[in-house]
RNA sequence: CGGUGAGUAGCGCAGCCUGGUAGCGCACCUGCCUUGGGAGCAGGGGGUCGCUGGUUCGAUUCCAGUCUCACCGACCA
């Protein structure tokens, strides 16, 4: 490819509105431009790098016996309201009506759709297992999309559904997939964590998701320092922690805390640790139902584990006006003794072991110490409602200890059970002529989100530094001069040529730009190895081949150069 | 959805307070010069100042409305 019969608007300056790296440097390489909020377009140089990675992705399901196929962007409210996802999935689901003021919305998964399709044509367990993927755009209302290609509105994503007789032959299309991830992002060199995980608004019994680490990632992931565990810090469980030294209940006092309302203030005003006090939260379902969840004082309460303890479908956080009713007491002073209204009270487990601690006394400027459970209050359930802090014991293991992460979700795997198939009477005849009904799995990856992410893993101050597997081109062609020394310009055609023959995608930058302007392009956009054609060393037969990543330079034959590149770009294509 | 801020040339910004219809850097075009890390000189093109309305002889500037965008927040008792 000739970079001046190419396009790839490259700019110098950082555009003001973009936070991080990758969406960054994707603006200044020329692979992105944006059309609207989380909304892009995908220039050619962003494309080509969006192409490879999809090829991948399209290599490992097609290796682990999916099937491609391609489902439509436009959806009726029909199969979600079967589903009964019409009303559970909030705004995220942009709808619209048609000209027949019928309603539609654009996909943001296709659950329904494949799962309607299944039901049609799969009637026996003789067509199972089977499993179906594609590759699409697809549409999600964001609340706040940010970070360019990494939580846009539209994205591309590959997601793969698969169907089964059983629960356990379910398990294993679920452990084909995890495996298929693994090589799919260990291909692309990207560091990455397989983590358990909350299912979210997918919904289902288990999942796990893979996370490219990187500083500036959303998710929290915990991982142990000596067994295999990890986990997204919205799933990760606690571990029971050490019990303190045992001492005898105190007698409860009451104590004047003007003003102090947080965790903080009050342990400070009483000269005690936060490890000593609980936190006292009030949450509300939308139909008005309302609990009190506590929690060591400097430990958080994890909405997600509390709702799905619960079984709720939704929480917030209770209004004053609901915390007052049930406990009298304006917000910063509550506690669960004395409550004015029954609610259910639900304890971190980490409570169990606690004494004489500190906590509000439902009343305005006062708190309680030596509080005790079972004395002065009562808790109707303990279970694990908090979030893991880092140092947190391993809940898997004896020694370990958890280490915390932040990643990049760039791949999640979901076990369905029945919960689609069963809402939309998907069922099959068993060897009995017994009808039984589907079980599901559902397997999703970010297209744009990864090579986001590995952009964020892999760049230096002058630019990306793309791994081989998804860069846009393996090898770049510098001609210094080319436009006045025709000699150069002769050698470097003839390169250009002897490296596509052996398969490797050249960018030949045979524009006429000063040399600076040309390596500091090829710099910016990333392309992993630079071969440099000047006057100078090619009158002594020599080019010059620079790896981007190590900066490494040698100094080479022709002949030599077009092998090393062909080895270079083969060792990296192989690695799995 | 709440808070804050911003919309002036392709990009980054100034001008606005103290109304008189626009300017800088980069990019772009032409020429000369230069050619191993974003050169220099000279000349040039490009803007209904987000949109709608109001005040005024006159509005990018003042006022009202509206749209768009960005950042922060929505783990706090």
């Amino acid at each position: 490819m000739r970079y001046s019969r190419y396009f790839i608007p490259t700019v110098k300056e950082t555009p003001s509105d973009a936070e991080v790296v990758s969406h960054q440097l994707m603006l200044r390489a020329g692979m992105i431009r944006k059309l609207a909020a989380g909304i892009y377009n995908y220039l050619p140089l962003g494309l080509r790098s969006i192409r490879k990675f999809e090829n991948i992705v399209r290599e490992e399901m097609n290796r682990a016996e999916a099937i491609e196929m391609l489902m439509p962007g436009v959806q009726p409210a029909e199969l979600w309201q079967e589903s009964g996802r019409w009303t559970f999935y909030g705004k995220e689901l942009l709808r619209f009506k048609d000209r027949k003021d019928a309603e539609f919305c654009m996909g943001p998964t296709h659950e329904e759709v494949i799962t309607d399709m299944v039901r049609r044509e799969i009637k026996s367990y003789r067509q199972m297992p089977v499993n179906f993927y594609q590759i699409q755009t697809k549409f999600r209302d964001e609340i706040r999309p940010r970070f360019g290609l990494m939580r846009g509105r539209e994205f591309i994503m590959k997601d793969a559904y698969s169907f089964d007789v059983d629960s356990s032959a379910a398990d294993s299309s679920y452990d084909r997939m995890y495996q298929a991830y693994m090589r799919i992002f260990t291909r692309c060199g990207l560091n990455f964590r397989a983590v358990e995980a909350d299912t979210g608004s997918i919904g289902g019994s288990s999942s796990h998701e893979f996370m490219v680490l990187a500083e500036s990632g959303e998710d929290a992931i915990v991982s142990c320092n000596a067994c295999s565990y990890a986990a997204n810090v919205e799933k990760a469980e606690s571990a029971q922690l050490p019990v303190g030294t045992e001492t005898g209940l105190l007698q409860l006092q009451e104590i004047a805390t003007p003003e102090m309302k947080t965790i903080a203030d009050v342990a400070a005003f009483l000269g005690v640790a936060t490890e000593t006090t609980v936190k006292t939260l009030v949450y509300a379902h939308e139909n008005g139902e309302i609990v009190m969840a506590l929690v060591r004082g400097d430990h958080e309460l994890n909405e997600i584990k509390l709702k799905n303890h619960l079984g709720w479908d939704d929480i917030q956080m209770a209004s004053e006006e609901q915390i007052r009713s049930c406990t009298g007491s304006p917000i910063g002073f509550l506690g669960p003794c004395d409550l004015k209204q029954k609610i259910k009270v639900i304890a971190d487990n980490v409570l169990k072991n606690m004494v004489n601690v500190v906590i509000g006394a439902n009343q305005k400027d006062l708190h309680f110490t030596n509080a005790n459970c079972g004395r002065d209050f009562t808790v109707d359930i303990f279970t694990d409602i908090r979030s893991v802090v880092a140092g947190d014991p391993c809940p898997r293991c004896a020694d370990g200890k958890l280490e915390m992460w932040r990643g990049i979700e760039v791949g999640h795997v979901f076990k369905l059970g029945t919960k689609y198939s069963k809402a939309l009477s998907a069922t099959y005849l068993d060897p009995d002529g017994k009808e039984q009904v589907i079980f599901m799995g559902c397997y999703g990856i970010g297209i744009g989100r990864t090579v986001a992410a590995a952009i964020e893993q892999n760049h230096d101050e002058n630019g990306i530094i793309f791994p081989i597997p998804i860069a846009p081109f393996h090898c770049s062609l510098v001609a210094i001069n080319n436009t006045k020394d025709a000699v150069v310009m002769a050698a470097s055609e003839d390169i250009c040529k002897q490296l596509e023959n052996v398969g490797i995608e050249v960018l030949f930058d045979d524009r006429d730009e000063r040399p600076g302007v040309k390596f500091k392009d090829n710099d910016l956009i990333g392309i992993p190895l630079r071969l440099v054609v000047g006057s100078k060393s090619l009158a002594e037969g020599k080019v010059e081949l620079k790896i981007r990543a190590t900066g490494e330079v040698h100094t080479l034959s022709i002949s030599d150069a077009v092998s090393m590149i062909q080895q270079l770009v083969k060792g990296a294509l192989e690695r799995d």
